[in-house]
RNA sequence: GCGCCCGUAGCUCAGCUGGAUAGAGCAACGGACUUCUAAUCCGUAGGUCAGGCGUUCGAAUCGCCUCGGGCGUACCA
């Protein structure tokens, strides 16, 4: 990567002036930024001002000796500036071999080494399977699918897992409800009060239930029966939430339930850990985590009075399967409602002996709907409720996804639904999607003319400022990449890609691509084309946005 | 009460972990299609970065306080 390049070579510079070692630190921490205004070059660098504090010399002086004995291979310019930066220029045919690069790559650009395959678990959504995925998923599916997706291109061995929260209360109420809409095909009348889950989604759950195994399962006795019919419901709404999400863009590779971790007594063995670990104690017929000596603000039970393990307890217990399994990091994604979980779960690993740092939580904010210019309170068991397959079907994957994925997760949003629909015209996604289907456009004129990059291209002659520009903005997506895996922020994609797309079509107004009369600078140009087109293709699939052809 | 998040152009949001003159898209206004897709491009206008104090060469960014909004504070999950 062209960064890798410039910090090399400025460290090497301060290094040969003498500076000492501890004042210039590790290479890889030297910061190379792309300054605002185009006059002060490529690339810039502020090191100066970081030795400066360390050596008590002057950033000036410091940045005027480095530009002078930088070795200038890559470099048609380097200038120290002003209060202390070392502005960079490429040369042309630095810019020029990205191009190569992308072309020898293709789907693989912008992919790199830089996890050393670590190993990574994501996991997101993790809904009860008590109901259909809301509109409310949407953001954290989008938002965890292409964090994954993004941490993976940037070398890192990633797994999607989804958590099944199968046990508790929350599903005896679920079976309870089959049970009543069970006999409601059976021609009773039922208090619909007596629901715990009101939606309609479960009657045909019901229905289906009934057909298979008939009014002889009223016979059974009555928590065997209820069980019955609750794993039925449970495997349907997971079936049915597998399959939005596929719609979506999204295929886990995990989908992971709680009840295994009972059934194999591993909720049990969580608590013997922690008590013989003393982190837990016995008190008042309950056991207790003494949270309140990590980061949490009071102790938590763990296991009730009654006997029956926390939903704590599970979720203890299965990060630390997750650590068993392997895992170098587990990243949990939760909406902003659980925030107040965090310290809890972090203390959680600390207790059972994992460095917490391991752990990490990315908090979405909650998204609120607008319909018609009002805020859409929603409640699963009330049943009234968006699903996510309301909101595919209303504004299609590409607008629902892009818009989710544009706003960083600390934004509280609000997703007015007619808005996406009626804007669509002038929507930044299309911005992005039409310079692809242009450059597409592009190479099939170019193929009519005759024109190709692959018959032999002279990229020296791609030399306008434009044009360099372009190159410059595509030698970055890996470097985007890998700054998006490691801050956890997939927007920052979006933003290049936005920025890549504008480059783009600024070009392309100023400049004549296909032009048979003059063949060379055309191939040239087709193939910058083509590696334009490969980055946004290529950027596009992280965001599980289609790249169209045409439109 | 306490904790987390947010407050940037009329609207929706960026701002690269402290850098150089705060940006983009909508909306407004003015231009550019007999030539590769005008879903585009070029230009104009629009800002007390909620407010205050502090930290330093330098703050939208870090710290403290105030105001305003969202969320959370279970032997629920």
């Amino acid at each position: 990567m062209l960064i890798d390049l410039i910090r090399q070579r400025v460290h090497s510079a301060f290094v040969e002036m003498g500076i000492d070692a501890s004042a210039i630190g590790p290479k890889e921490s030297i910061q190379i930024d792309t300054p605002k205004n185009r006059k002060f070059g490529h690339y810039a660098t502020n090191f100066p001002f970081v030795v400066s504090g360390k050596v008590k010399r002057p950033p000036l002086d410091l940045a005027s000796k480095a530009a002078e004995i930088i070795d200038r291979d890559i470099f048609s310019k380097i200038e120290a500036v002003k209060p202390g930066f070392i502005n960079f220029t490429l040369k042309p045919e630095t810019l020029q071999s990205t191009i190569a690069e992308i072309t020898a790559a293709g789907a693989e650009y912008g992919k790199t080494a830089f996890g050393g395959g670590k190993r990574i678990q994501v996991e997101f959504v993790s809904a009860n399977p008590t109901g259909p995925l809301s509109v409310g998923h949407g953001r954290l599916a989008a938002f965890g699918d292409t964090l994954a997706s993004i941490i993976s291109s940037a070398g890192f061995d990633v797994q999607r897992e989804f958590y099944v929260n199968d046990v508790g209360n929350q599903i005896e109420n679920l079976s309870k409800s089959v049970e009543l809409r069970c006999k409601e095909t059976l021609g009773e009348t039922i208090d619909p009060e007596q629901l715990g889950y009101k939606g309609e989604y479960l009657v045909p759950i019901a229905k289906v239930f009934m057909a298979e195994n008939g009014k002889e399962v009223f016979a059974l006795p009555e928590n065997e029966r209820r069980a019955a019919m609750g794993e039925f419901a449970i495997r349907k709404m997971l079936a049915y939430q597998a399959e939005t999400l596929k719609k979506f863009g999204i295929v886990f590779d995990v989908w992971f339930r709680e009840h295994q971790l009972h059934d194999e007594g591993l909720v049990e063995k969580t608590l013997e850990l922690l008590v013989s670990r003393s982190e837990a104690y016995e008190e008042e017929g309950a056991f207790w985590f003494a949270t309140s000596r990590y980061k949490d603000d009071k102790d938590r039970v763990l296991k009730k009075s009654d006997g029956r393990p926390t939903y704590f307890l599970a979720d203890m217990t299965y990060h630390n399967n997750k650590y068993q399994r392997g895992f170098d990091t587990v990243i949990d994604i939760w909406g902003a409602d659980h925030h107040g979980y965090i310290d809890r779960m972090k203390s959680g690993v600390e207790a059972m002996g994992y460095d917490p740092a391991r752990l990490e939580v990315l908090i979405v904010q909650l998204v609120r709907f607008k319909q018609s210019g009002d805020y859409v309170r929603m409640s699963k068991r009330a049943g009234n409720m968006i699903t996510l397959d309301d909101l595919i079907e209303e504004v299609g994957t590409d607008m629902a996804r892009f818009f989710f994925l544009t706003r960083s997760r600390d934004s509280h949003l609000d997703f007015d639904i007619e808005l996406a629909k009626e804007k669509s015209e002038a929507n930044p996604l299309f911005y992005l999607q039409y310079a692809h289907a242009r450059i597409c456009s592009l190479i099939a004129k170019g193929a009519e003319s005759g024109l190709n990059y692959k018959d032999g291209g002279d990229l020296s002659l791609l030399k306008e400022e434009k044009e360099l520009l372009l190159m410059k903005r595509l030698a970055d997506f890996p470097v985007e990449i890998q700054s998006s895996a490691t801050s956890r922020e997939p927007h920052r994609l979006i933003t290049y890609l936005t920025e890549l797309a504008g480059d783009f079509h600024t070009f392309y107004h100023d400049h004549r691509v296909v032009a048979p009369e003059e063949p060379e600078i055309s191939a040239a140009r087709l193939g910058l084309c083509t590696a334009v087109r490969t980055v946004l293709a290529n950027g596009l699939r992280l965001l599980g946005v289609s790249a169209p052809e045409s439109m």
